[in-house]
DNA sequence: GTGTTAATTTCGGCT
DNA sequence: AGCCGAAGTTAACAC
């Protein structure tokens, strides 16, 4: 990994077109060749960037690009792809290059998936007498995030989210029309599970009678008896 | 700017946990107290980071820290969530801070809304004898990129995209069957602009009787007689 | 401020 | 390889 911190001005032609004006940058070349420059603030996307596979050629200006005050030219262009990426640098302050080796990478916990599995497993969650049919219930329009049953018997369709939103009551209701025309399962009602549930979201769930249900992560995973199989 | 390149490992709770085992990594800390946690490959998003405004504080390891190999712990903390980031540093390789000043900013040509706008002033691409009605006209479900009439004075619904794909065509059929329950716009037609249109795309538009047309943005901006007022 | 949509989205999983 | 959906999405823009 090289860092580089100079004063240079930025052009990308690609998917868009974009400059950078002649500013101080923290410039940014991997290991796979990728490119970064980054700004002394905002969050964490790059001002500009180039993604593998892609390849950096340093270039030494023309006679015009000297005289503008440009003391080595950047060339990134994208493998099998017209991005190109041209950084103009003006002045370097720094330039220094380290090995680091390939990151071990990113544990997660507390996604959708684990979520999901956690429920599945403590389907009683939604109220006593309620058994899992099964995760990942296929339909034409794709996968219901869990089948249950009442104890009733009747069947319930569960969509999950970490945050419930409109479009999970839309993606939600998808699904319920579609399982009611099957007489197998009709009357199918409809649950949306989530660890925050938007007011929006609930008022349409309710109005459509979509049962709201808060799940808390910690509780789930406290009470959890298989927490080893999670990972 | 802060760079550090260090052996450290990475916790993040908050809306959800992770954690990253010990690796060497590099470590930014901008200047308005932002955390990246970059390994030296992947796309230009860091392994871990922390959003401003957020402020990082450098704590000694306890003993038992200390005797892990732990030399420095930075908690970084986001102001006003529970958001924190951890990072237990074992060994730094380098470390420099530079002044780069506040940057000037990225300026973009060629995304959807410069299509929108060019599209507005040159409506005739849709063909002769279309007028404007208005860009961004507001529905119940979200804005109709724009509104026009045809040359027999009938609504047309325009929905613009950089590529056409299915769920722009998704997108825009929403769109039509509501504006076609008003009965002062009913009946109302649908046109995909886009400068690219896939495929599948184009099959299941022109199945829907939705149009497709392909905008050659160069073209668009080389009649355009107000460039002046696109930026 | 809230809500909606775009993004050079990226990223992961599955077919 | 392409398709689909989630993301600690982030960012811009309208109301």
């Amino acid at each position: 990994m090289r860092l580089v911190i100079a004063r240079c001005s930025v052009d990308y032609d690609g998917r868009l077109t974009a400059h950078l004006p002649l500013a101080t940058r923290l410039l940014v070349v991997k290991a796979d060749g990728s490119v970064l420059v980054h700004s002394d603030g905002g969050s964490y996307k790059p001002l500009n960037w180039m993604s593998p596979p892609c390849a950096m050629t340093e270039v030494r200006p023309d006679e015009t690009q000297a005289a503008a005050g440009v003391i080595a030219l950047w060339h990134v262009q994208r493998a099998r792809a017209e991005d190109r990426l041209t950084i103009a640098i003006h002045e370097v302050l720094h330039d220094s290059t380290h090995e680091l080796g390939i990151d071990p990478g990113l544990v997660k916990d507390g996604v959708e998936a684990h979520l999901q599995k956690l429920l599945a497993e403590h389907i009683h969650t939604l109220g006593e007498g309620y058994s899992l049919v099964r995760r990942e219930y296929l339909t034409a329009i794709g996968p219901v995030d869990i089948l249950a049953r009442d104890p009733a018997g009747a069947s319930v369709a569960v969509e999950i989210k970490r945050r419930g939103e409109i479009d999970g009551v839309e993606q939600l209701t998808r699904y319920l029309e579609l399982l009611n025309r099957d007489p197998h399962l009709a009357p199918v009602t409809g649950v949306l599970a989530a660890q925050q549930i938007k007011p929006q979201a609930r008022t349409l769930a309710e109005d459509r009678g979509i049962r709201c249900v808060v799940l808390d992560y910690d509780a789930l995973k406290g009470t959890d008896d298989t927490q080893s199989r999670l990972f």
